[in-house]
DNA sequence: GTCTATATAGGGATAGAC
DNA sequence: GTCTATCCCTATATAGAC
């Protein structure tokens, strides 16, 4: 890890390699610090501790999430936007994946981020219906509301847990065969409710399709 | 904690108790044995490690999810079954559910269960998919292969993680409301399946849903 | 089988020199 | 800002008496 930055920005982004890759409950801030090759005290001088660690780095994650997820609540996506929205949103949580990894257990150790995870997971779900609404005043879908609730429940697990899933059930497979499928899976969950006679919403779906098997 | 049984199961009880109740991660072995009123020594008296304790635990719930699992393999079930099957599979990772909460990290540091646990994740999916099956041999259902194996799949992302995230979108909701709904959530989206002209199966679901909304 | 006492290791964290 | 040295605490694990 070449000693290029500001030593405060270098150990957050050893931590979250680190994190991603180990688990967060397998690194210490000693493996972190010889990480980058400087001394624990160093550490310590920069932060007051690994909650503090922990917690800029979910500051970094809450940012760049509501970004994304905001977006298509203040202003409805064109169609095709939709499926690059999921990717987005899989590949921001990818990013700090060890979050997601163990997520009860962290939430336990380190309370704070508990309710604002919380409000992100509301977020997530009001983005996701603000998604499905967008998709019926087009006329390419037809839910009642309840359907719409629940449809958008289930989505926001989905995505919080895809990708932990994956890494159980395809161990070997790669990131973005892995992101690929799970925003299939999601699309394929639609299908069911599109509209009679928007053909075109069914062909773009095969369309995707086309792209995720040509892999 | 009363002091009634063998010592050794005593162990595993209360174990298993605190692991669900606070994770796993946070109870040690002293708290195990205080919980009791042993000596921690007494306790590694019986089990040479945490370790040992985590794999008892293990070897009971697959031997219990592996019984539950292969029932409707060997043997296909009644339609009303399907509902109950459900129930039970999610009433069993309950009883064992801290397992599941932190399953990434749990698996890194006891990596003897990560490759039992895979198998087991193995099984659901093939009881699931063995499910679909028989719903649609006997003409409740129509869809093709890849759409059974598609659906499989989600399926079983869904009964792995539906409690986990319930513990984080509906922290105050009972267990009986959350299996509950998180059977009916799988259920509903056997739905867009049904076969044309079976009104009886869609009249079992909107019975079923009766009963949900009741409580 | 069970207890008390104790050893050991690792991670988190601080003090003080440079 | 950074290092070295050190401390404390907790969890795991063992030895030996009863």
């Amino acid at each position: 890890m070449a000693p290029r930055g500001k030593t405060r920005d270098r150990i957050l982004a050893a931590s979250l390699l680190l994190f991603n890759e180990e688990g967060e409950a397998n690194i210490s801030t000693v493996d972190v610090a010889n990480a980058i090759e400087i001394s624990p005290g160093n550490l310590y001088y920069h932060f007051h501790g690994k909650d503090e660690i922990i917690e800029a780095l979910f500051d970094a994650f809450e940012v760049e999430i509501k970004q994304v997820l905001r977006a298509p609540i203040k202003k409805p996506l064109e169609l095709e936007d939709n499926w690059i929205f999921l990717y987005i949103i899989f590949e921001e949580i990818y990013d700090f994946r060890f979050f997601y990894q163990n997520l009860a257990d962290l939430l336990h150790r380190y309370e704070k981020l508990s309710k604002r995870f919380a409000r992100l997971l509301k977020l997530k779900s009001e983005t996701l219906s603000a998604l499905l609404k967008g998709l019926s005043k087009q006329g390419f879908i037809e839910l009642s509301d309840s359907e719409l609730e629940l449809f958008a429940e289930r989505a926001t697990m989905h995505v919080t847990y895809w990708l932990t899933y994956q890494s159980l059930y395809a161990p070997g497979a790669s990131e973005r065969e892995i992101i690929h499928r799970g925003v299939y899976q999601l699309v394929l969950q639609i299908i069911p409710y599109v509209a009679s006679g928007r053909d075109d919403f069914h062909s773009l779906i095969a369309a995707y399709y086309e792209q995720v098997t040509a892999k």
